[in-house]
DNA sequence: TGAATTATTGAACGATTTGTCAAGAACAGG
DNA sequence: CCTGTTCTTGACAAATCGTTCAATAATTCA
């Protein structure tokens, strides 16, 4: 997985493969068919480890606000890592997104369901009376998955901590 | 420049290169080098065609937050034309961010200098008083830079038009 | 016009890509 | 212990990658 997360889908060979998991070149395509179908598992497996415990924190019981500020609490330690690779998913979108339809609507699905999640604590935290009572919650979903998703991309090349610090502060000024 | 910009630098071979250019193949090498070269190339290019007329309206004399609101409404026609490919330079990033320093220094370069375009206009709106005057420029600067990279990742996935507007909406709303 | 330089063309290069084949090792059940 | 199945290993095949070579065409300049 991590090997997809770092260096994208194109530039990771299946040699690359063999020695990141061990397992010989018949073996991987054995169990999993062909890289692509491999690359779809990772997907699935990038979406269980990393963005779902970011859903589940976010419909967790108790104030949805506080909920949202442990995921930009979450944004800011691995966005500040010194190995940070971005999001599997926003990554993988540019090198599919010309070609391959059917991977780019899984890609779409797994942002939606952030989204969705994101919609979900605003709602509950507007009703909660923790976040403005004027604030759009769809919109501001789909704002934070983008400002998530370009956050993840910028802090790629600009690794100043105080950058990611800005973007983050920014999210939550959005909520008030 | 399109070639790259749709398909990405690993997916785009030489011979793509040659059928879009109609230029052969030495001819591609004696006037850039190599591929990456040309890539570099068009970076710049890409840079001055589509990221610098939107620093310069940045800049334009007149009200700073006109200025902003007129780019807000290119990411919109842009996001939500048809064929939408993000931005060049934000594709690239995962590409080149975990085997290319040099490369990943000059797109990073780019959107410095994009952010600093968002930080001087948002600092002329706040002395003119056009924006909120509580507003930090830097951090909100860094945020649009974010936001509009954010957007143009998944908006290439998720193409409802009002998924674009939220997210501008939203990108307005950071001013006030 | 003639000679020298530049530009273009198609073929070929070696390296690397994904995917497969076939032989051998380990293991299972009877 | 022997046979049949599964798994692992290394080599191989076909295609494609970026790059270069060699020959031809075009152009420049005296």
């Amino acid at each position: 997985m991590f090997l997809f997360w770092k260096k994208g889908y194109e530039a990771t060979g299946v040699v690359d493969l063999e020695h990141a998991t061990g397992l010989g070149r018949q073996s991987l395509y054995g169990a999993f068919g062909d890289k692509r179908a491999l690359f779809l598992r990772v997907v699935e497996r990038y979406f269980e480890q990393v963005l779902k415990p970011g859903i589940e924190l976010l419909d967790a019981p108790g104030s949805a606000r506080a909920n949202l500020e442990q995921v930009f609490r979450y944004w800011e330690v691995t966005a500040e890592a010194p190995e940070f690779h971005g999001c599997l998913v926003g990554n993988s979108v540019p090198e599919f997104g010309a070609k391959d339809r059917e991977m780019s609507d899984v890609l779409k699905r797994k942002l939606e369901l952030l989204e969705g999640a994101f919609a979900r604590a605003l709602q509950r935290a507007k009703r909660a009376g923790e976040v403005n009572a004027n604030l759009d919650a769809r919109a501001t979903a789909r704002s934070l998955l983008a400002l998530a998703q370009g956050l993840a991309v910028v802090a790629r090349v600009n690794r100043e901590p105080s950058f990611v610090r800005s973007v983050v502060q920014t999210a939550r000024r959005m909520l008030d």
